[in-house]
DNA sequence: ATTCCAGATGCAACCGATTACATTTGAAGG
DNA sequence: CCTTCAAATGTAATCGGTTGCATCTGGAAT
């Protein structure tokens, strides 16, 4: 493999003098600048970058951590990350944590020895740094993280989705959570009771049924909140994987939606409105998130200014047909 | 930031045998390797893996191109790769290429500046590159790609499942294409054609739409491949995504599926199962593709052996509600 | 006490680029 | 022809580790 140094006696001129060349030709005669670019051609020389990365402390390389990336919702926001950092001049290492602490401090390590120099965190958890402050931004994450982040307010997207469902008149609304430790689980599910409470209607654990985001955890937590006396009308979701989960499961059972029961979801992915029926959802701002989580993340790095400048960024409450009327006499 | 000549002066070493303190601590005395130790503990140092990779001349890094990670086949291959070059020291560098080749060029440029140390690439595409070979692997590809690889047989997998709905007794067979110049699309397209072929059926441009393998162009296609005077009874995607479109569009005119239309797809995507009507397709090994892509590939880059192994796995059709017996009386 | 030798440690080169500083070159002006 | 000065180029230090080789140390054997 050739180095700078081939290139150099290939030209008859000084390592410096190539290194101008390739650097600020401006700076080098024509006759010189002629003889490397041969040079170069000729040997098929490439810079080798993590010689110059060494040099500069630099890696040009963000960490992304984030819990499962085949979460239609986090691979769109990771491509408007890869997308974003790309044109910032970084690249993307990808970190699917699986929810394990471990792998994420391996991640985490990646940053404090220098292969990255940043992370953005998908995931809803707080990291626990030792030693110098690390660039990291949040994002897709809760209201109360200690640093920059970018996110919506998960507890007013929940309420007003909640609201919505009482509107049509439900009175027994259930709640399919995530994992309950989860932040976002719990941020959602404040927003569900601030909503029922301002509804006058009682909470009732009954009507909580935990999950993890999947489509097979939706189908079993719809499953068995509906094996019960006065089973709910609606479902609030806390992802569209699970309300798509939940309207199979449902549907199964012979449940008409929305005319028997009204299910919603949360995140607005892409198969919501191709969902039969589509799919009554919140939409997150994901592109935004992640443009925005780079260049938060990048003015960090470079700028060195660890400013807690959090961002909240609006949702949407977008209504489609597995939602409707509170049935006249449920069962 | 500590670095190991601070260590060392701390410590009362050379830089030396801090180094090798870390590195193989049963070849220093116990009295040296708490004093090391402990200097570590007191000045925070972490190594810089910058410059130990600058050193080694590698990056444990390595890039992976997609076309496209909000395929939710896709981003499960890419889960597995990460997964599995995580057990393998490795670090994934993520590149959506948005099957553009000027992004594509960029991340083989890593490659080439030892930024990245192979790269495995899920685009069908060959990467052209020019001076010394790279470590490569292809995986999801075609089968005649010259490098290492590891695929499926893309021509037998189709022409097993159209075999399947000429069984059910369909003669009139769509087929919804991605881009017709994707590799993909066109294997897959040949082996439609050797099952119409077997069955003695005739081909016809009228029965097949190119879509791009996304819900929306699925849809797309499925209309206009309805609007003819004698529509087919069954229709081949050539994804999942497609043939939810697909089905999404034929429902919203009131098609019945399986009755009036079969409908199949490709990829087997966690979805599949889930659509309403659960859907037919073939299912690739995605886990194990990843998996082996990654273990080919670290064994070229350590091995420096680019043997030309490539593998072919087995794919499987899996028959759910979407498909069944041709109408007695098509429209 | 001397010799020997293995184990522990230090010295210094090295990886491939960048860059501050020193030196050379060459054209313009006197 | 000589001076002057900016532009062009070269020299060498540097980044932070790793590692081959030299040196030192201390205990065992003679």
């Amino acid at each position: 493999m050739a180095s700078i140094k081939d290139v150099a006696r290939l030209a008859g001129v000084s390592v410096a003098t190539v290194s101008r060349a390739i650097a600020i030709p401006e700076k080098v005669s024509e006759k010189t600048l002629k003889k490397v670019n041969d040079a170069v051609a000729l040997s098929g020389y490439r810079p080798n970058l993590l010689a110059r990365n060494f040099r500069s402390s630099r890696s040009f390389c963000i960490v992304v951590m984030v819990p499962d990336i085949t979460n239609p919702f986090f691979s769109q926001v990771i491509k408007a990350i890869e997308d974003r950092a790309q044109q910032r001049g970084y690249a993307v290492l990808l970190g699917d944590t699986r929810d394990q602490n471990s792998r994420e401090q391996e991640y985490v390590h990646r940053v404090e020895t220098r292969l990255a120099d940043g992370l953005i965190q998908l995931r809803p958890n707080e990291i626990h740094v030792e030693g110098e402050p690390l660039p990291i931004v949040y994002a897709c994450g809760c209201e109360n993280v200690p640093n920059c982040s970018v996110t919506i307010d998960n507890t007013l997207a929940a309420r007003k989705v909640v609201d919505y469902l009482v509107s049509l008149g439900h009175t027994r609304i259930g709640c399919l959570t995530g994992l309950r430790e989860n932040p976002h689980s719990m941020e959602r599910l404040a927003g569900y009771r601030q909503a029922l409470e301002a509804a006058g209607l009682e909470y009732s654990e009954h009507y909580v049924a935990e999950g993890d985001f999947t489509l097979g955890s939706g189908q079993d937590a719809a499953k068995k909140i509906m094996r019960q006396d006065k089973p709910p009308t609606a479902l609030f979701c806390m992802s569209d994987q699970m309300a798509m989960g939940a309207i199979q499961a449902l549907q199964a059972q012979g449940i008409q939606i929305p005319q028997q029961v009204s299910i919603v979801g949360f995140d607005n992915i892409a198969y919501a409105e191709f969902w039969h029926p589509t799919i009554t959802t919140v939409s997150q701002p994901a592109e935004e998130m992640g443009k925005r989580a780079v260049d938060m993340l990048v003015s960090i790095i470079e700028g060195k200014e660890f400013t807690l400048e959090s961002k909240i960024l609006p949702t949407q409450l977008i209504v489609r047909d597995s939602s409707g009327a509170a049935p006249k006499d449920p069962a």
